[in-house]
RNA sequence: GCAGGAGUAGCGAAGUGGUCAAACGCGCGGGACUCAAGAUCCCGUCCUUUAGUAGGUUCAGAGGUUCGAAUCCUCUCUCCUGCACCA
């Protein structure tokens, strides 16, 4: 049978919603759960595959748990500040804001037809100015405690988005959102936020989470710490630093080389020099602009000696393309036998390679590895751990150097030159200075006209950015640059838990009660960006005692990619895309739900095929035709033990995310129940273990069994281990192989040209009554008639004597 | 290059020391029903062999540990995903 899925779902939809069963308040009795899934950026195409599987994956759990007793807050909302929207309203001449809130509207459409137990009172949105406003509070609040800070630096600018961006968002040199265009470094004046206040944090407390561990991986690589030596090198009698984890190679030092971003390289090229270092740098910029995937090392001399901190010997410092800026301190020393960059351009340059630690070969390659000193002064023999260790200790004694521990962690740059975004509560005045906003003038609205076009468009606002000092009340000028759109999300699953709050950012108690996350989804692309700050943002929060826990989200979960019929990624690009709201209205939600989490594992990739969910709609269909007309009988201890058996595999299946095991047991114990005899309460049952998974069918299931309530309301089914009882799995193993074994003897008779009517079985006296128990079944399955005797039944009918064949778990078999 | 994950039937996917030729779904083959098609139901689907048997080859490849391995160890290959001159 098939049925008006459009009308049956739109009807539980309704109901949902208008006895707002899923929206929720703390209470104290009971416990609670909190599931999110990654909240959406509302694009203008609408809601794609992935976010389905996403939200899918969530809900299940969030109506798992809410059935089991547990008090669920599943709230969701929208990332809806970004470049995209200004992007396109650009190109269609509209206002980033009539686009949102149309994609806004678009989304809540698709993402209710999808069937989510949505908390929609909840529901915000980050260009809410009720919700941006916090954003200011929190960058104030920053600011006061001197986390916020401008700085000119050598930034990363796209030339495509026309901003700046933070070191989390360029990908191999590349703009996170254009893999085609590449990011030039410029010397602007930039916000940037502290972040490396809490990289040990960040870095230790990764351990302690139930994440992914290739995420936690990626994290503790993305603050990359390493434990080494500061040494201080005389330059021109001033004093310039290195860092190094490699002390014990002090000796092998033939020159150095300094970045040639250093913002005080200039300080160290002599006046025979400077021409040609300028010419050098003037290389380097061309050059980065073509697609070079991997930069030849190069460089060029200062003109510059340093002095060898123990030997005093002079070493040449160059500046050179390969030295990272920002880390250490934008200098190196150069030991060109045990490192290869050094080796490299050593070889280039034709500097010497003097060889201090031995077991390799340094006329050929750079040997990085361990070993005795040689060439080492006082310090040859020693092993490289005993030298690292006496050579600091010697510099330390000398007060040239001393032990340090280093991070390629950054400070978060946040500001953006552009409109759609949060504008920067920030006032300049040339009498007063920098200067935050008053709390009571928050929010700094964004102002709706505004011309978009070459530079920031909130700019070309006199209105927005005139304004008078609320100190001297003199002439001022308000910050025209907007935050990165990260800031919104780093905070947002805090405000779920009280989001309609207009006094405070979120009442206190309310945070204690919901926070943290026990159950956070998303894709893995936010390993470095949105969970590094969302982590952040937690122990800044904490630490101005708003709250009293670490770590956001207790686990964090990854879902596969989805993929196309061609099993390539779902691509608009690639034009393989599956829309769910087609699908939706081809087979309606519950299928679609029920197909996505069925085929693997939530956590690997999913693989679209319209066959597959042909496969899902047969058997939703399958289970409509079972409950349409639902006879009560009594059930047997049989059906009891399978049942329970189920609930209880299902139950652990879903805690574990192992969906699609889950299904597999539902769908098997569908098939059990065909034709036996269930009571009432065991359909029951049954529609309760397919409502995370199917929620409309389950309601309207529920409710033709005469339930007046909501089924996604009710409790959970315990398991009755007292029922479950193995001996039946025997039994129905033993009637499955003698099944097999009839219709495989059928088949070997049939093939010789012979025909068969009857089955005769001879089973040992002790297992007659599983036979004959099963009767019906052996009959409909085998399509013949059968008869049972026991082996030793004198009157049987037994012409070849297969009676003695029989044993236990196998009886003989006759068929003629 | 480094790190993480993966490689099981035509495909998707279970199985992580013995009861596994491998659940379940898709596909494919056969049968029932039907005037027919679809839907539905039943059977089969590694190879050889057979009145339900017996045997063989398997879990990317090669070794090893073990009485016993898809499952543990070592090496190799392939694919995916991150990071990539961080001193």
């Amino acid at each position: 049978m098939s049925y008006n899925f459009k009308k049956l779902e739109a009807k539980w939809q309704r109901k949902w919603e208008s006895k707002k069963i899923f929206e929720v308040k703390e209470d104290g009795k009971k416990g609670k759960f909190y599931v999110l899934e990654m909240y959406p950026y509302p694009s203008a195409s609408g809601l794609h595959m992935g976010h389905a599987f996403n939200y899918t994956i969530g809900d299940i759990l969030a109506r798992f748990k809410r059935m089991r007793g547990l008090n669920v807050l599943h709230p969701t909302g929208f990332d809806s500040f970004g470049l995209p929207a200004e992007n396109a309203a650009i190109k269609n001449k509209s206002h980033p804001k009539i686009f949102t809130d149309k994609a806004i509207k678009n989304y809540i459409k698709q993402m209710k037809m999808l069937g989510l137990s949505y908390d929609w009172k909840r529901m915000l949105m980050s260009h809410d100015p009720e919700y941006y406003k916090w954003n200011q509070w929190i960058f104030l609040k920053m600011f006061e405690r001197g986390l916020v800070y401008r700085k000119k630096a050598p930034v990363n600018f796209c030339p495509k988005c026309d901003t700046v961006l933070a070191n989390e968002q360029v990908h191999n040199g590349k703009c996170w959102r254009h893999q085609d265009t590449d990011v030039v470094i410029k010397n602007l004046e930039q916000w940037f936020i502290k972040t490396t206040k809490y990289s040990e944090e960040l870095l230790n407390k990764v351990d302690s989470l139930d994440w992914p561990e290739r995420i936690k991986i990626m994290q503790k690589n993305w603050i990359g710490k390493s434990q080494g030596v500061e040494i201080e090198f005389e330059i021109n009698k001033e004093k310039w630093k290195i860092f190094t984890t490699r002390p014990d190679t002090l000796f092998g030092i033939t020159f150095m080389v300094v970045s040639a971003q250093h913002s005080k390289l200039m300080d160290l090229v002599t006046k025979e020099q400077k021409n040609e270092v300028e010419k050098f740098l003037e290389k380097i910029k061309s050059t980065r602009e073509k697609d070079i995937d991997v930069l030849e090392k190069e460089g060029v001399f200062t003109g510059s000696y340093a002095l060898h901190p123990i030997t005093k010997e002079k070493i040449p410092v160059y500046a050179g393309n390969f030295v990272v800026a920002d880390y250490g301190f934008g200098m190196v020393m150069a030991v060109p036998a045990h490192d290869q960059r050094d080796f490299d351009f050593a070889k280039k340059y034709k500097l010497p390679i003097k060889e201090v630690i031995s077991g390799g070969n340094v006329k050929k390659e750079a040997y990085v590895g361990f070993g005795k000193l040689i060439n080492s002064s006082d310090f040859n023999g020693l092993t490289s751990d005993e030298s690292k260790e006496h050579i600091t200790k010697t510099l330390e004694f000398k007060k040239l150097g001393r032990r340090v521990i280093q991070y390629k962690f950054r400070d978060w740059l946040v500001s953006r030159q552009r409109y759609w975004g949060t504008p920067i509560p920030i006032i300049y005045c040339n009498k007063c200075g920098i200067q935050g906003v008053k709390e009571k003038d928050l929010p700094v609205k964004l102002p709706e006209k505004v011309k978009f076009g070459k530079g920031n468009p909130l700019e070309t606002n006199k209105k927005f950015f005139e304004i008078k000092c609320p100190k001297c009340k003199g002439k001022a000028r308000r910050e025209t640059d907007t935050m990165d759109t990260f800031f919104d999300s780093s905070w947002y699953y805090l405000r779920f838990c009280d989001s309609k709050n207009k006094k405070e950012i979120f009442d206190k108690k309310k945070i204690k009660y919901w926070m943290p996350v026990n159950f956070y989804t998303g894709g893995a692309e936010h390993a470095c960006m949105h969970l590094i700050y969302a982590r952040f943002f937690t122990k800044f929060l904490r630490d101005i005692k708003l709250l009293d826990f670490d770590e956001p989200f207790t686990k964090l979960f990854n879902q596969g990619m989805v993929h196309g019929e061609d099993k390539f990624v779902m691509s608009k690009s690639r034009g393989n895309i599956v829309d769910p709201t087609i699908v939706i209205n081809k087979y309606g939600a519950d299928i679609l739900r029920f197909f996505l989490v069925s085929t693997g594992s939530p956590d690997k990739d999913f693989i679209w095929s319209e066959n597959g969910i042909d496969g899902s709609y047969k058997f939703v269909n399958k289970l409509l035709g079972y409950f349409f007309k639902p006879k009560f009988e009594k059930s047997d201890e049989k059906v009891q033990s399978k049942i329970n058996k189920t609930v209880k595999e299902v139950s652990a299946d879903i805690e574990n995310l192992k969906y699609n095991l889950a299904i597999i047991k539902i769908r098997n114990l569908l098939d059990y129940l065909q034709g036996k005899k269930v009571g009432k309460k065991e359909l029951e049952i049954y529609i309760k273990l397919i409502s995370p998974f199917a929620p409309h069918i389950a309601e309207e299931l529920w409710e033709r069994l005469g339930n007046k309530k909501f089924i996604s309301l009710e409790k959970w089914p315990e398991v009755d281990e007292s029922k479950i009882n193995e001996k039946f799995e025997k039994e129905e193993e033993i009637i499955e192989k003698t099944i097999e074994d009839i219709n495989n003897v059928v088949k070997i008779i049939k093939d010789k040209g012979k025909n068969v009517n009857k089955i005769y079985l001879y089973s040992v006296p002790n297992e007659f009554n599983i036979y004959v128990d099963n009767l019906t079944e052996i009959e409909k399955r085998t399509g013949l008639s059968a008869k049972i005797f026991v082996v030793n039944d004198k009157s049987k009918h037994d012409p070849e004597n297969k009676s003695s064949k029989a044993k236990p778990g196998k009886p003989g078999i006759y068929l003629e």
